[in-house]
DNA sequence: ATATATAAGATATATTTAGTCTTATATCGA
DNA sequence: TCGATATAAGACTAAATATATCTTATATAT
């Protein structure tokens, strides 16, 4: 019952991004050392973040990706479950015909009530006050690299 | 992101047992043909619910499994937490020292309210409540053959 | 045209989950 | 005491999922 590596290596991609703000170009390799994720696998992953309509990939030679929305716009949510697919805690909150009598079930409206509150809270934060101070799973900052001064930090 | 079988098919033991009433005993075979548990499956959870406190497993010709507790006394939580270990939704809330500054960081943050509230709402169910009314996951009504008597049927 | 970057899917590896099997031990009742 | 029956405990297998890499194709700037 954890976020899989998938879901918090998307986390820390869009928080890469967020940092320098909607629609700023950056290469996968740039994002992929920074953010310590495998370049291949984070591939896949901005894949399913641009089919969700979070990024924008670019191809070609000066290619990399980019924010399509404003980072006070992308809530935790999406971009998680953008990558592993919408949040069920357990089976017979996605699949209720699992149950024979899901509606009475108090066992199953316990798991509703969690499974509605979790995903509250993680839309109630989005990437603008997310990137705003230091996360713990980016390295240090960002700007050390020379292009981009995400608010004079540093 | 989801409880594992282990622990669906544990909910469904403690609650089959609270249907019961703490203290009497019920076969392993009894459960597990009612709660569609495979019989040694259902054993290796019993263990671990019995190392927890909630369950004693008494062995010999006439064993079985029984309630320690009242099952007002025994949480959601508890059970689930008896069998898949203590709830964490990310690396970060349960290993706070693979982040370099989990205190700080916003992303931290959420997952630890997020989890919290998890834990809190698992917690308030407890199965007094839960085993009340209509249970999808069991089979519809265990009082059918009447007052149990473990030793007398085949 | 070439160099460089991403696309997309196939493949490989590792880990976790799920379930089964075997041998040992406990208890009851003949 | 012995045999029948139940659970104990852990080894073992199988399946599913997660994680990561590899290969070939395509796009773009120069």
């Amino acid at each position: 019952m954890r976020l899989t590596r998938a879901g918090e290596y998307g986390i820390r991609c869009v928080l890469h991004l967020a940092r320098h703000g909607k629609g700023t170009l950056v290469s996968r390799k740039e994002i992929a050392v920074r953010t310590d994720v495998p370049p291949h696998f984070l591939a896949k992953i901005a894949q399913q973040l641009a089919r969700a309509g979070i990024i924008e990939i670019l191809q070609g030679a000066t290619g990399g990706y980019r924010l399509l929305t404003d980072p006070s716009k992308i809530t935790l949510l999406a971009v998680i479950e953008a990558i592993i697919g919408e949040i069920s805690l357990n089976d017979c909150v996605g699949r209720p015909e699992s149950c024979h009598n899901s509606a009475l079930c108090t066992v199953h409206r316990v798991w509703n009530k969690a499974n509605q509150q979790l995903r509250a809270t993680l839309q109630e934060a989005n990437f603008a006050t997310l990137a705003a101070e230091d996360a713990c799973c980016l390295t240090p900052f960002p700007e050390a690299d020379g292009h981009n001064q995400p608010s004079g930090k540093k």
